[in-house]
DNA sequence: GATGAATGAGTATTCATTCAT
DNA sequence: AATGAATGAATACTCATTCAT
């Protein structure tokens, strides 16, 4: 099980580089094995399908990001801080493997096809674990009562602009600062 | 054809209707030609390719945005009322065209490929425009100096993001406040 | 009347430009119609079809090596004087039209299809006008009996090699001594 | 697949069939596949295109006759005895495989495309390797100097304009004779 | 006669997936 | 588990021809 488990995760990282590179459609399950150095039946015994690829992918990251969120939830912080610290967490995994940051923004409009139940669940838990934290701190007292719908969403997808920015001009210094900036508007705006 | 363009633009209305539904790639141009009531072959009479009618959608829309821009560029109204009023004719654009707004959330990631110039001009252009208002304003004292590249970079991903959410849910009435409360952000923070 | 015929002799010499510069498969009927300066609609007035521009092509030049071989014919001169004449007629004729050389060797293939008239015509008509010159001079023993069935047959394709190669090599000098070479080969071997 | 290349070299073969009953232009991978009994795929999994199966076939044959001009080479016997023997088994082959007669004299006009190099090497490497046979007869004293590269060209259009023929006319016997009288033809004329 | 917009049948090629070894 | 040859459905694009003006 050691050896399987080392075996997908070799597959997902051939994945993430050939991906990123040439777009999930513009991959091929032959590529796929070549960088990984199986053949391309192997890919069937670890995924059912390319697909099921990219949603192991997402899947991966999404667990990551929630375990982000469930650290800081119980921490004894300011909700700034708490943002800060999990758009900290988020921008440097990005700057640390740009890959993973090129397939998390481009590759999730693949997700429409059918039930593509793990991106989905990357776009829409994100932002609600956002608005979850927004919510107890307006419980708490520690946040004027607000539209936390709208904000999340708006949140998520300034976070998601400025990776894709980033990953299009192949300039990941702006990620440094993205974060503390973020978090200074939505203390008192620009 | 009486009407100079009236086949075009109905190719491009046919073609708004089908890839909205079924993504750019699940879309055939048989089925585009179909919905447009015209041959697959008389497609080809107007645009160069398949991705030739999607770069047209983005270049079209793209062309609003610019317009809506400038008219307000000059007005004498604060850096708030400018944002809000191109937000607000953004989001009632798509209020009344879903099919516009799904497209224009979810298909620019096929601007990858080559050298897709129309959608990389929405893309680019769009957050560059607002980036100049915002500059516009500080040079006018009417704004504190701020990182005016991740403000805009950040705030078109929200707007994206809060078409994104709108047209995955397909419930567009979010749209109604936004405006409003994302220039409340912007104005003094959540 | 004379206005039509500068027409379709227009379309002709258009079509022998195209056809020779890119082949007969890759030609257009819309280039050839825009070389002659006409609308595509009016090549169709003055042909069927545009296997029919090629038919034609060919049945002009099989009716010019027709007249020189009747000239010929009752002339008073050896059977090699003769053959001679011939093929000085024709290779000087494609020194002077080297495209229309390079259709005469090319695009006869095209003549399988179905009942391609004129091409078949211009290939079988041939040989069998030079095998009826042979047969005559035995008949009038200036030649002695020989396999003129396949005599004419190898003459022709010589002829045809030779045009090939020039056309092939863009070297039209070969056939200067072309027509000469050949007969003395037919006079005495090499 | 017990026997290596076997599939590869049951496509040339339906291949043959086809293009030979059809042309190239008409025929479709579609129909070679089911000649072959295979799926289209597999035919892509032995060519690069459709046209590579053609170039195949030229360059399996140039191989055979390049093949047969080595092995008379070396040989003791006059020029016309060597000329005699390439083209005896040249016409013994078209003999017993019609179909692929019919191919090397019809389809060669295909190479005009692009680089086509196995027909273009078949087409101008037949010709250079007969005349290399005439040069070295002339250095040999065996044959007084002639425009050899003249000869040559009418030569291999001789030979071409024979088999085009039989084909054309679905009658091989005349292949039968034609290697001795073209030789009578180049010892003394006719 | 001239035009050229509209037509739509026709086809090479790709590539995810399977399965016998 | 691993392999990779075989599969065949799926699709953008071309272009000869027509015909209403």
């Amino acid at each position: 099980m050691g050896i399987q488990g080392n075996k997908k995760e070799l597959i997902r990282q051939a994945a993430i580089n050939i991906i990123s590179k040439y777009g999930f459609y513009n991959t091929t399950t032959a590529s796929i094995a070549e960088e990984a150095g199986v053949a391309v039946g192997t890919i069937y015994n670890y995924f059912t399908s390319k697909e099921g690829i990219l949603e192991y992918i997402f899947a991966v990251e999404l667990e990551k990001r929630i375990s982000y969120l469930k650290k800081i939830a119980g921490k004894d912080k300011s909700i700034y801080e708490k943002i800060e610290f999990f758009l900290e967490k988020h921008f440097t995994e990005i700057k640390e493997n740009p890959s993973l940051g090129r397939i998390l923004v481009r590759e999730k409009d693949f997700s429409r096809k059918k039930g593509n139940i793990a991106i989905n669940e990357y776009l829409n838990k994100l932002p609600l674990l956002i608005e979850e934290l927004l919510n107890k701190s307006i419980e708490e007292k520690a946040l004027e009562p607000c539209n936390t719908y709208l904000i999340s969403t708006a949140l998520f997808g300034a976070i998601q602009g400025i990776v894709e920015r980033a990953v299009g001009e192949d300039d990941f210094n702006m990620l440094n600062q993205a974060s503390r900036e973020l978090v200074k508007i939505l203390r008192k705006g620009i």
